[in-house]
DNA sequence: GAACTATGATTTACGACGCA
DNA sequence: TTGCGTCGTAAATCATAGTT
C-alpha cells in the first residue's frame, strides 16, 4: 500500500499544493496537549497498549479530551512505538559494516 | 516523576545537520520528481543508503521538505500579489 | 554572544483502506 | 454498518544547529 491513487498523476505543483481542501473541522489545525494530559495517556498506554472502551471514556472525561482524540493519540502511541522499534533494528542491521 | 523523563528521553532530539552530500542527494530526488515527490518505500530505502541515514530520517526529510517547499512558494506568491495589485493601483492613479 | 534563521524530529489529526 | 486497527501523510510545533 504505497503512494496514494488521489495524487498520482496529479501536475507538477498542484500535487503539493491542492491538498489545501484537507477538512479539519477544528478550530486550530491541531492542539498541543498538557504536560498533564501527556502524562495520564502515557501512563494508560504502560498499563496498557490498547485502551478499553470503558477506560477511553473514564480517560477522556477526566482530561477534557473526546474519546476520539484519545482512541488517536493511542493509535499514534502505538506508531511511534512501531517507528522506534523499526529504527532500532534498522541501525542492528547496520552493524553489518562488519564486512568493510 | 516521569515528567522530567520526558524532558530528558527527549533529547534524542540531539541532532546534527545531515552532509551536504546527503542533502544533495535528497534534493536531486526532490526536484527531478516534483510531481510527485514521494517516493515509495523502496526509493526511501535506497536513498537511505546511500546518504547513510535511516528510513526514518528520510521520511522527515521529505515531509519537511514537502510542505517548506510549499509555503515558499505560496509565500513568494501572496507577496507577488501584493505588490502587483499595489503596481496597478500606483498606475491607476 | 545575543538574535535570527535553517533544519531535523516530534506531536495532533485525518483520509484511505483493512478486517471483524 | 459500525468501528477500531494500521499506514502515510499535512501542518504545527519543538529543540537545537548554523548564521549574522
Amino acid at each position: 500500500r504505497s503512494g496514494y491513487q488521489q495524487r498520482i498523476g496529479a501536475k507538477e505543483g498542484a500535487t503539493l499544493l491542492s491538498h489545501s481542501s484537507r477538512t479539519r473541522t477544528k478550530d486550530k489545525y491541531r492542539v498541543v496537549y498538557s504536560d498533564h494530559q501527556r502524562l495520564e495517556l502515557e501512563k494508560e498506554f504502560h498499563y496498557s497498549r490498547y485502551i478499553t472502551i470503558r477506560r477511553k471514556a473514564e480517560l477522556a472525561q477526566a482530561l477534557n479530551l473526546s474519546e476520539r482524540q484519545v482512541k488517536i493519540w493511542f493509535q499514534n502511541r502505538r506508531a511511534k512505538e512501531r517507528k522506534h522499534m523499526k529504527k532500532r533494528d534498522e541501525i542492528i542491521q547496520k552493524e553489518k559494516l562488519d564486512a568493510a | 516523576v516521569m515528567i522530567l523523563r520526558s524532558r530528558f528521553l527527549d533529547a534524542r532530539r540531539k541532532r546534527r545537520n545531515f552532509s551536504k552530500q546527503a542533502s544533495e542527494i535528497l534534493n536531486e530526488y526532490f526536484y527531478s520528481h516534483l510531481s510527485n515527490p514521494y517516493p515509495s518505500e523502496e526509493a526511501k530505502e535506497e536513498l537511505a543508503k546511500k546518504c547513510n541515514i535511516t528510513v526514518s530520517q528520510v521520511n522527515n526529510w521529505f515531509g519537511n521538505k514537502r510542505i517548506r517547499y510549499k509555503k515558499n512558494i505560496v509565500k513568494a506568491q501572496e507577496e507577488a500579489n501584493m505588490y502587483a495589485a499595489k503596481a496597478a493601483a500606483t498606475s491607476g492613479m
